[in-house]
DNA sequence: TTTAAATATTAAGCTGGTTTAAGAAATCTG
DNA sequence: CAGATTTCTTAAACCAGCTTAATATTTAAA
């Protein structure tokens, strides 16, 4: 049950089988279709998602026309708006899956439920939001260091697993470039 | 001792006299004048910094000429490279004093020494973590969003202690603008 | 298999913000 | 206080990447 979330802890921290029995007590699993929503603009983001299998996107609504990306989860990954979920806010994005996915979530209740029963989890969302803010960090890092075309290629060659799964425009979406861009782009590198 | 440090804690999880007593065995207090460097470029990211008082600036060298400054950590901020700190490789990444300050410092052993010995400390900088992260997509998401014109703007109504305190060049430089389009802007603005 | 919807391409014109270069003002240091 | 250094301003030329608008292609649904 839930084997990847379960490796990816082990990866982390101590989880023997009585631990695993604790841990299903406070997740639940979701299975959704492609363009399901997890979570909608102006609603209290309430979990925290853990893809087990799938992908999730993460955006938001700019000038109320275009839909801005911010965040991808494939497999393995954990999504959130942190800043709703910590401090009960109702939030500004939307989650959605961009593929079918079973999605496993943990609510604010449970999760603080979880992290007294069994302790070591604090040491593993710990690690984990490290890794998260490293990986947000060094996002940032390229933004400001690269220029849009070369922000996408290096993207393409970075991770060429998201170009075979996600739509081009959503791509360029994350990248903040227009898809016409990305277009250009693609015609004069190959 | 370490009154600032001891109270920001406090805030997130318990910690009475005793585990005070045990905290500040791991921590050390470096005193820095203006300017002064805590990692340079091609050095490993060893501790964790908490500033006490002062103010200090990370940022990395673009095409080998330009500093490009990607945070700023006041009174009650803890800096790192998280990348360079927990897998302990070579930084890209300068840190350096803006202004005179009082820096509290925990290198990776004692970091996960404090860490066993007070369980607590686990949860604190998971919440740290979290709002680290929270705060980075939160500026990832305004990156995005805004306009550069708009986005120095929302700045210096955010963070007015910031325009007091660093100097408008830095201020260009977190923000990813050039300092000549900054002084455009305030003229245009005031 | 047809129709509709979603996704991708092409090309011309335009603009927000950079680059370059020079000088002015403020702040340090001895 | 004087000179050196750091920080800030001004203005013109320039361009990476966007906008607009029309068409083409792929995918999904009926």
């Amino acid at each position: 049950m839930y084997p990847n979330l379960i490796q990816h802890i082990r990866k982390y921290v101590e989880l023997d089988e009585n631990d695993v029995l604790v841990l299903i007590k406070y997740i639940k699993l979701v299975s959704l279709k492609k363009k399901e929503f997890l979570l909608k603009e102006g609603q209290v983001c309430r979990s925290l998602y853990f893809v087990e299998k799938g992908c999730l996107r993460m955006f938001f609504i700019n000038d109320k026309t275009v839909e801005q990306i911010t965040q991808f989860a494939l497999d393995n990954w954990w999504m959130s708006d942190y800043f709703s979920f910590m401090d009960n806010k109702p939030s500004d994005y939307y989650i959605q899956t961009v593929e079918k996915s079973e999605v496993l979530t943990i609510d604010v209740f449970s999760f603080e439920e979880l992290l007294k029963e069994l302790p070591q989890m604090e040491r593993y969302f710990r690690i984990i939001m490290q890794r998260a803010l490293a990986a947000s960090q060094l996002k940032v890092k390229y933004m400001y260091e690269l220029t849009k075309e070369e922000f996408y290629m290096h993207f393409c060659t970075s991770f060429p697993e998201f170009i075979q799964r996600i739509p081009q425009y959503m791509i360029a979406s994350y990248l903040g470039l227009t898809p016409e861009y990305v277009s250009e782009l693609r015609k004069k590198n190959f």
